[in-house]
This record gives structure tokens, sequence and C-alpha cells, in this order.
DNA sequence: TGCTAAATAGGAATCATTCCTAAACAGGAA
DNA sequence: TTCCTGTTTAGGAATGATTCCTATTTAGCA
């Protein structure tokens, strides 16, 4: 995705929010990555530009923006909160060797259709798909022989 | 699921594991539960039987099964870890209101193809699909007038 | 029955995230 | 343009889940 200055402060406009550097380029960061990044990695990306950056203000910033619906949290494993600027429908594959993510745009995967099984009261609003496995430079990284790591269910087709 | 203390026993000796009471005790309680517990729940309800347990004890018990195959982690959400006995192929609704986890065993679900727009060497070993929204206890404690909860999108069919 | 490696308990350490607060600042009002 | 006020920022402290460390206990085998 590509924004300019002006279509982020006409965006922060029009949720209301002020328009300050820090919050331009940590959202601005976001939106030009696809690597999910962590607060700590938009800290450390942004930080050159704003030496007095806090981390604070990292994750009171995505707080804003994701209250005000401009980006969305990931979540993905447990361990810490990962962030998103791409707000059309997708879906997830995470390496686990490398922790890494991508995203996948099949538009099969937004078509489908309530599960059985689930409560008549209970009202779906999203869904997301998480493929497990791993990539290419970690599959070579480990026993080679292995097509299959042991211990994790493949994919039924 | 149902299993009887010599069927636990006889899963700990299979996977090299020893037998001790509170091993059996935390397992047997996440085999009996269908709330995908956090370490901490676990430790609350297995407590009272076993007073001098340390929530210590749990986390290094949880990793342990884990390692072995026994349990799996579920990562909903990236606050805190939960855990879930149930190893068939299967998928999960999250109430956003009250966090509380259930099964779905749709075996549509588990036919998915692999994505489009995937390197081709990126391998995959499991997915999950995970559907959010609301349960009838929690839309009923909420505006009474809301059907979709702003800032959420709507499944799409 | 004894041995030994694994398991347990408890305390301390770690790490992501949140809370608190004073100072700085953006943006509307005058 | 200048002033005011509520928002934003930075920094430090607090929180809470999880892990690390270590001495003691115990399961399971010889």
């Amino acid at each position: 995705m590509n924004l300019s200055l002006e279509d982020i402060q006409q965006k922060f406009r029009d949720c209301g929010l002020k328009s300050t550097p820090q919050r331009t380029a940590i959202y601005q960061a976001l939106v030009h990555s696809t690597a999910h990044p962590t607060a700590e990695d938009l800290f450390t990306q942004v930080s050159p530009a704003y030496p007095m950056l806090s981390l604070n203000t990292v994750y009171y910033t995505l707080g804003v923006l994701r209250t005000a619906g401009l980006i969305q949290e990931v979540n993905i494993g447990h361990d810490r909160a990962r962030f998103d600027a791409n707000l059309s429908p997708h879906h997830h594959v995470i390496c686990q060797g490398c922790q890494g993510i991508l995203d996948i745009m099949d538009p099969r995967l937004n078509r489908l259709t309530s599960p059985t099984g689930l409560p008549k009261d209970f009202e779906i609003t999203s869904y997301q798909v998480a493929f497990r496995g791993y990539c290419g430079k970690c599959r070579r990284s480990r026993s080679p022989k292995t097509t299959s790591p042991s211990g994790r269910r493949p994919v039924t087709q």
C-alpha cells in the first residue's frame, strides 16, 4: 500500500485524531510494512527519525489507531501483539520456524459459510484462517530429510 | 471426553512420561474441560485437591504435555496461553465479550485446499479457522439495538 | 531396597504491556 | 494570529503472564 502524507493526515482528520509527527510516522511505517510488526518493531523502525520517541507512545498510538478502526491487531500466537494496516478481508500463513507472517488474499477463503454446531444465538462478526507451517528458508535449515515435521497435523485436502 | 485413571497413566507411559499425581490431575482437568483453560484456570481447579501445587508446576506440566503431543496450545488472542486436550482437527469460535471459546467440529472446514498466493516452497502443516463474534449472553448484555457491533467486519458469505 | 534422572515448589527474574503524571503540542475559538 | 483546552507524548513505575534457577522430593528402574 502507498499513502502520501496528505492521505494519512486526511484519514486522521476523518477519524477525529490529531495529526502528530510521531503518530504519522508510526502509521506510515505500518502501512508500508507487510511483516505484521510488533510494537517494538515499529519503535525500532521509527526511532531513528524520532530519537525521543517512547515505546509507550507506540503502544498508545497503536491503541488509538485500532480503536479508530485504522489498523487491526493480528493475534498470532499469544506471545506478543502484532499489527496490520491491511483492513481488507484476508488470512495469514505463519512460519513456525521464523515466526514470519504472510498475507493470504485468496477470495475463496472469504466465502466460508457459518459452521455447523454453532449455538443459535451466537453472532459471528468475522473470521480468519491461520495456516501454519514452514517457509522455504526454515525448511532448508531444518533436518533436510524431514518433509513433514513430527507432531504436526498435515493439511487435509 | 472421558478417560479413566488407567487410560491416562497408559498415555503417559506411552510417551515416556512419569506418572505423578499432580501431572495426572492437571491432564485430567484439561481432558474434562471444553473451556480451553489457561494455566491459572487449571491451577485454580486442581489446587483444592493438591494444596501444595505450584503454578510453576502447572506451566512445566503443560509444557511437557505439549511437547509430548498430548495437548495443544490454542492461540486465541495474544494475552495468555490457553490449552486444549482435544487433538482431533477442529476450529474455534471466540466470544469477544466474555472471551469464551467453543469448539467447532464442522468437517467441511477440514477440507480447505491450499490457498492461492502461497510461496512455492512454503509447506503448510496445519490450519485453523477462528470465528469471532458475540455469544447470546454477551449480545443481550450489550446495547440491545446493535445487531452488528461497530468496527467489526461482518462474515462474508 | 537404592539410584538416578525427572518432577515439584518456591522464589526471583524477565518481558510485554499498562498505568500514572507532568510537560509539550495540535487545532479550534476568539 | 494568539490563546486555551483537551490530546498527545515521554519517562518512570507497576502489573501480570511466563520463564529461570535451585534445592528437595519422587517415580520407576536395576
